[in-house]
DNA sequence: AGTTTATGTCAGCAATGTTGACATTCCAAG
DNA sequence: CTTGGAATGTCAACATTGCTGACATAAACT
């Protein structure tokens, strides 16, 4: 198809760096991983009645303090109608506070109230046990180079707002 | 909560090795990351009116061909219901042959039919191009770091299907 | 034979993605 | 200043894909 070169007699054993069984086998950790990624938190939202998209919510507030509605959807990558219905929720049960803008009243800006920082807290500290674990058994140069592949491997947009939060934080 | 210790003064200057906020450039790394890893199957399963879902089934059925359903679902981490809705689909539109098992009839045995093939080829094909885009901008070495710490965030039981599945590739 | 266990299927519910329609606010052209 | 269009956010309805529950069939155990 496509791009077809299916360890096709060459790409095994050529000199080459990167054969298709390297990749399928970078692909499927990436999916084992992620999974593992996530389950921490999850289990703890189920508990909740709150999905993965309240913890990203979260999540970013608690980085930009103050973002509104339409920047933390470019970052999310989701429509704002599927985000609003989210954030609607977080803000019933008092873990977000939506101000209107000062300058323009049409934006939102968000925070996190005490509560939604406490579970913020919970839900990250859950998934940093985790990565730190995972960072100490694989090591110190093992943690550059995985952050040297998953930043190649984010579209360019992304790759921008990484890096604008990474600015931002320190 | 449960386990706090966030940058208080202490993490970030210490002599240890992760403080929270590199932690926390991890978490969001693997999350731009994991969108840009399905971004371009995505694009090609939208048109034919799959799913991610869809995807990794026929990605799973491609490695071990003969699969059971049984099996199957305790790789992909979902409830058989859920799986089965996506495999009745792809057996309909005849991309997945369903055979009853010889052994034990209890079971089916799973297959790609030529097309199913064809499908997961350009699925994979799509997805392998920017993996190979990712490894050959951070280097070797990065690579082998990035597989390291995926296969340590993994849960247990998911590391061991994905030792068993690099065993039985080669 | 009869109960229990395993495998897979069908039906209905929940979370979260989508598009469409709309209200409010801002801004720019006249 | 007003008016028309663009930007921001909200409400409604739908699709995908998780989930649990109920069930049919085959195997296994007694």
């Amino acid at each position: 198809m496509s791009e077809g070169r299916s360890g096709s007699g060459f790409g095994s054993e050529s000199l080459l760096f990167l054969t298709d069984e390297q990749l399928r086998q970078g692909i499927e950790a990436m999916f084992f991983a992620y999974r593992g990624f996530t389950a921490d938190p999850d289990r703890i939202l189920a508990e909740l009645a709150y999905g993965r998209a309240h913890h990203r919510a979260l999540h970013f507030i608690n980085r930009a303090p103050g973002t509104t509605v339409n920047n933390l959807l470019s970052i999310l990558g989701v429509t704002k109608q599927s985000l609003n219905r989210v954030l609607r929720a977080l803000v019933e049960d008092g873990l977000v506070d939506s101000r209107v803008g000062t300058l323009d009243k049409r934006e939102r800006n968000l925070y996190l109230t005490a509560r939604g920082e406490e579970l913020e807290q919970r839900l990250s500290d859950a998934q940093r046990i985790r990565m730190r674990a995972a960072y100490k058994e694989a090591g110190p140069e093992a943690v550059q180079g995985f952050k040297r592949v998953l930043e190649a491997m984010m579209d360019s947009d992304m790759r921008r707002a990484y890096a604008e939060l990474r600015e931002s934080a320190q």
